[in-house]
Parts: C-alpha cells; sequence; structure tokens
RNA sequence: UGGGGCGUAGCCAAGUGGUAAGGCAUCGGGUUUUGAUCCCGUGUACCGCAGGUUCGAAUCCUGCCGCCCCAGCCA
C-alpha cells in the first residue's frame, strides 16, 4: 500500500490515486474524498468486485475520505433481500466498515421522482408511447443516426400528466416509458433519448408496493452519487461511454454536488468467469454446490476455500488499477494465499492417501511422544505432542517401489527421517493378491530421536506421519481450476470447458488428533498444502477439510521433467 | 462508412522528454528434520508498427495496425 497523503508526489501511484492527490492539493478538507460501491443486489459478489470493493473503500481510507456502501436495487424483477445480506457480510468480511454509511438507490425514490419532474417541466424529458420493438427502430444503429419519436413534441403539460398517472398506476408494464430528451443523432447510443423510468408492476424488496415505476441506472445513478456527495464516482470500463449521460443529468439537475466519474478495467482472472450472469447460471444449473462452492471465484466461495481476507486484499493491491484489458494469472492470487497463511497457518501432520507401516522393532504397545513445533520459524506459536506408536500411516507418494534419480523419500532397503520422530529404515513390502503395496515393515533407529543424540544424522528426505492409533479419519477435498480454459469466455459455450476433475474427494485420510477440534483458522498439513475444516463438517458428517491450496512444489516439477524425457 | 477506450518481458505494472522500477511466473544456486519457507542470482522488453520533431522520445506530432466496449423498458 502506498503512503500518500502527505506525499507531494503521484509518482508511482494508480491513475485514479494521482487524481485524488491533485484533486486534494488545495482545501483538502473541504474537498474531503467520498466514494461509494455500489452493488445491485441480483448476485453475489466475486473477485472482481474485491477489487473494487478494495479500490473504493482503500482510497477512501487512505486520504482521510469516506465511502459509502449502496445497494443499486431499481430493478425489482431481479434483486432479492437474501442478495443483500449476503453482500453486506463478504464487503465486511472482507474487512471494510461503512459505519453509518449504508444506503440504497430505493431510499431515493421521491427525490429521483421529483427530479424527473424537474426535466419534464423544463422540457428534457417526454413520455414515449412507442413500444419497446418501436423504439428500437427509430434509435437508429451503431453507424446510422436515430430519427425522432412522434412523442417527442408532446407537451410539457401533457407529459406532467402522463407521468403522473404512470406514477399512479393507471398504465400497463411497456405501455409509456420516460426518455431524456436529448440528441437522436448523437453518435453514443447512450444519448439517443435514453430511457429514465419504466413501469414495473412488482413488490420491490423495500419499498413494497409503493412504487410501480422505477428509475433506471442511468438516471439513478448520478442523482444517488450526488446526493451523497460522492466526489469521485469509479466504474469499469464499460460505463466509459455512459459518462456524459452521467454528466448530462447531473448538468441538468439541481443536485448538490457535481461528481466525477472515473472508469478503470475489469478484472479478469484465467480459468475462470467474473460475470454475475454466468456465475449464477453454475448454481443455478447445478454445476457448483451454491454461490459459497469453494470453486467458485465468488467472496463467498473464497471465504468457504480459507482464502484469508488479508490475501485478497493484498491480491488487489498487487494486480493495481488502470484501464488496461488484463487477465491475471491464478498464481498471483494463489501467491498472496501462500505468502499470508505460510506466516500464520499452524502446521499440523496429516496423511492423504494412508499406507500402513509397521515398525518391527518397535515394543508392541509402546507410545512414545515426540515434540513437534507449531510453525518451523515462528517459536511463539508454540509446540506440541504427538504419539509416535508401532503402527503408523505416511503418504503412499513417498514410498516407491522403483524409485527415479533424485526420489529422496522411501524406498525398499532405503531410509527416511519421519518428522519430528525417528529415522526409519524399508526392510519389507507387503503386497496384496493383486500386487498392491499394503503395508511396509521398517526398522527405526533408536539413536535418531528428534532431539535426542544422533538426531543431526542426514537423510536426504523427510514425511510426515500419524500413529495409526491415535490418528482421526477425515474427508478431505482437493480443489482444481474450474474451467480448463484460460479464458472460458472466449469461446460460445463456457459450460463446455468446464473441469471435470475441479473436484476430487479423499475419504479415509488420517490426520493427528487435535485436527479434531480446529478453529475455522486455515492450518498446514506439512508437506502438502493448506487447508480449512468445511461448512459441511459436522458431528454427523464426521471432519471435512478443504484444500485452501497446495504447498510449491519443485519436486512436482522435476516428475514433469522426468516424464517428459 | 459511427462513437468510446487500450497497446511497456509469459502475466500484471511503474515510467509524464534525459537514455526502461517492482511483483508474479521461469530458470539456476545456497540454507533447511516441510522437495515448504527464507536468501542470493537469472530477462537481447525492436516500450504495437512506420515516419517526423529534438542534442536526446516509451514519453511530443502524423499516419497505420491490433484488441476491447456500445444499438436493454439490465447494471
Amino acid at each position: 500500500m502506498s503512503k500518500p497523503t502527505e506525499s507531494d508526489t503521484t509518482t508511482g501511484l494508480d491513475f485514479i490515486r494521482q487524481i485524488i492527490v491533485e484533486y486534494l492539493k488545495d482545501a483538502p478538507k473541504e474537498k474531503a474524498l467520498v466514494t461509494r460501491f455500489p452493488p445491485e443486489p441480483n448476485g453475489f459478489l466475486h473477485i472482481g468486485h474485491a477489487k473494487s470493493i478494495c479500490l473504493n473503500f482503500g482510497v477512501a481510507s487512505e486520504y482521510g475520505g469516506s465511502c459509502f456502501l449502496r445497494f443499486d436495487d431499481t430493478n425489482p424483477l431481479k434483486e432479492d433481500q437474501a442478495f443483500v445480506d449476503a453482500i453486506i457480510e463478504d464487503v465486511h468480511w472482507l474487512g471494510f466498515d461503512w459505519e453509518d454509511r449504508l444506503t440504497h438507490a430505493s431510499d431515493y425514490y421521491t427525490k429521483f421522482y421529483e427530479c424527473a419532474v424537474q426535466l419534464i417541466s423544463d422540457n428534457k424529458a417526454y413520455v414515449e408511447s412507442l413500444s419497446a420493438d418501436e423504439i428500437r427502430e427509430y434509435r437508429g444503429t451503431l453507424t446510422e443516426s436515430g430519427k425522432n419519436s412522434p412523442d417527442r413534441d408532446r407537451s410539457v403539460e401533457e407529459n406532467i400528466d402522463l407521468f403522473a398517472r404512470m406514477r399512479a398506476g393507471e398504465f400497463a408494464e411497456g405501455e409509456y416509458i420516460l426518455r431524456a430528451k436529448i440528441d437522436m443523432a448523437s453518435p453514443n447510443m447512450n444519448m439517443r433519448d435514453p430511457t429514465l423510468y419504466r413501469i414495473r408492476k412488482i413488490t420491490h424488496q423495500r419499498t413494497g408496493d409503493e412504487w410501480c415505476i422505477y428509475p433506471m441506472y442511468d438516471f439513478a445513478h448520478p442523482i444517488s452519487d450526488a446526493l451523497e456527495g460522492i466526489t469521485h464516482s469509479l466504474c469499469t470500463l464499460e460505463f466509459e461511454d455512459h459518462r456524459p449521460l452521467y454528466d448530462w443529468v447531473i448538468a441538468n439537475l439541481d443536485v448538490p454536488a457535481k461528481p466525477r466519474q472515473i472508469e478503470f478495467s475489469r478484472l479478469n482472472l484465467a480459468y475462470t468467469v467474473t460475470s454475475k450472469r454466468k456465475l449464477a447460471l453454475l448454481v443455478n444449473d447445478g454445476h457448483v454446490s451454491g454461490w459459497d462452492d469453494p470453486r467458485m471465484p465468488t467472496i463467498a466461495g473464497m471465504r468457504r476455500r480459507g482464502y484469508p481476507p488479508e490475501a485478497i486484499r493484498d491480491f488487489c493491491a498487487r494486480i493495481g488499477i488502470t484501464k488496461k484489458d488484463n487477465v491475471i494469472q491464478m498464481g498471483v492470487l494463489e501467491n498472496s494465499v501462500r505468502e499470508y497463511l505460510g506466516e500464520t497457518a499452524l502446521r499440523v501432520m496429516a496423511v492423504l492417501r494412508p499406507l500402513k507401516v509397521t515398525i518391527s522393532n518397535w515394543p508392541e504397545g509402546e507410545v512414545e511422544l515426540m515434540t513437534a513445533k507449531n510453525h518451523p520459524n515462528d517459536p511463539e506459536m508454540g509446540e506440541r505432542k504427538l504419539p509416535f506408536g508401532r503402527t503408523l500411516y505416511i503418504e503412499r507418494d513417498d514410498f516407491m517401489e522403483e524409485a527415479p534419480r533424485k526420489f529422496f523419500r522411501l524406498k525398499p532397503d532405503g531410509e527416511v527421517r519421519l518428522r519430528y520422530g525417528y529415522i526409519i529404515k524399508c526392510e519389507e513390502i507387503i503386497k496384496d493378491a493383486d500386487g498392491n503395496v499394503i503395508e511396509l515393515l521398517c526398522t527405526y533407529d533408536p539413536e535418531t530421536r528428534s532431539g535426542g543424540a544422533q538426531s543431526d544424522r542426514k537423510v536426504k528426505g523427510t514425511i510426515h506421519w500419524v500413529s495409526a492409533e491415535h490418528s482421526v479419519s477425515a474427508e478431505v477435498r482437493l480443489y482444481d481450476r474450474l474451467f480448463t480454459e484460460p479464458s472460458p469466455d472466449k469461446g460460445d459455450d463456457f459450460l463446455a470447458v468446464l473441469n471435470p476433475a475441479s473436484l476430487e474427494v479423499l475419504k479415509g485420510c488420517q490426520v493427528e488428533p487435535q485436527l479434531a477440534n480446529l478453529s475455522d483458522a486455515s492450518v498446514q498439513f506439512e508437506r502438502t498444502g493448506y487447508f480449512v475444516t468445511d461448512a459441511d463438517s459436522s458431528t454427523s458428517n464426521g471432519l471435512i477439510f478443504n484444500r485452501v491450496v497446495s504447498l510449491r512444489d519443485s519436486w512436482a516439477k522435476i516428475e514433469r521433467a522426468n516424464t517428459q524425457n
């Protein structure tokens, strides 16, 4: 994060912060910055919204300003209180506070109505009776200008009357709309007498049946901004063409402020989609378990997946703010997650694909307690005791009967260090009738107890383990990218490139005992990755973990190189 | 044959006329009882292309090329 207020330079800041610094240069007190994050409650927030939230709330706090959380609820057809609740939870969880600045566009419905009447009175808006199809025809095309509607010259008195009757519910949906009178020949389609109000005989989630006419975004948004004293109205690039209309509304109305709209490019994440429509389709068609499925790029999904809010904020700070089209690689997000969790997550041991190991020279029934650090680089996080016995589980991948060069784990007649335990040697392999390895018979070297006399005896590898007698069984869910293509939006059917292997469920995993009662914080399964207990985890379902993200794995690279040669 | 934007290394991104920051990724190496972390090192970026102005241009001018957005009574 930058530390701008006392700096008189704009070097290194993104272009929006540069504009703000310039704006604040003289009389910063009088011109105090005000921003807003204006979601429409028609779906869950996703990583792209996180970028906007971090920008709007971030910039406000950096420059001593304030930020509104405003629900842009102008279309009751698509909106729902459940989404409002989810959005509030998500923004809060991300770490931002709007104090008393939680508003709704619907708070201003009366004001919008008065503004519309003002425009009509000023002969700058008129009631249209053409059908939607006719309006489309009259609008012209990208290359041909439109033509004026026959209703454009309706008298002010008649417009006033008609609009009042629209509001009174005298007409059916689609019978009339209110349009701004601007310029049907404008090369900017948004200026060809845009719709200001339409009739919708639907109950609104907040205003009930008080209204049957609802304002369009282009009308409601600039007025809402002005009423809240927004100084910088930050939005994404697709609204750039709307700015002349935004300015027109402000200029032609008697409103208390003149906000400035600035556009930046929206976030695209590789191998995922960030469009509420498409995310809703994934949910509604059952391709995922819900808006909070851990594979979803929604804030709720990432929360359930175990991404810490700090990591998401760090990610948003790293990707920057520009007007360029961009596709951010997943690795950047994962790096932010690993970086935060690497410092903060408790280390524990868990075996995902258990292979039984019997220590043949270990006394039957004897249990020793080994001391393990909760974090290798942070002594303040303390230690814990791990039971070690005759029968253990190790990771199936940590044994290879025919090991390639540079395989530093267990192999026939080979030695390996058990993390925080003893060095063991593989003496015998037990197989089932099909030739699958089902158990290893090993011996341990009593001198090599972790912390003991010969504990610094070097062996190539160290692997994790759990005591079979003490470990707890768990389900582990491994996640992969939801799509197989870097840009699922590119083709004509994004559902066709869904990754069929985006979820892998592992049952019968064996985890160290203390994991049975874990908080909701993510932990590191040593050598495997970061994990968090899933919401499905309960006494009846048993223990369930989500893999947040794997650890970086340079062995995987070596393996890949080996198989390619 | 309309309008609005954008083009700096694989992906992001500084740079605002003085001779190309940083991050992620990659590839080497060191430390390590996590093949993790950490630490070092690693890039010929024709600064979209072509001209021009200038002692000097990624930065200014001109022309081209490429990509994105706009014809909802969605936001």
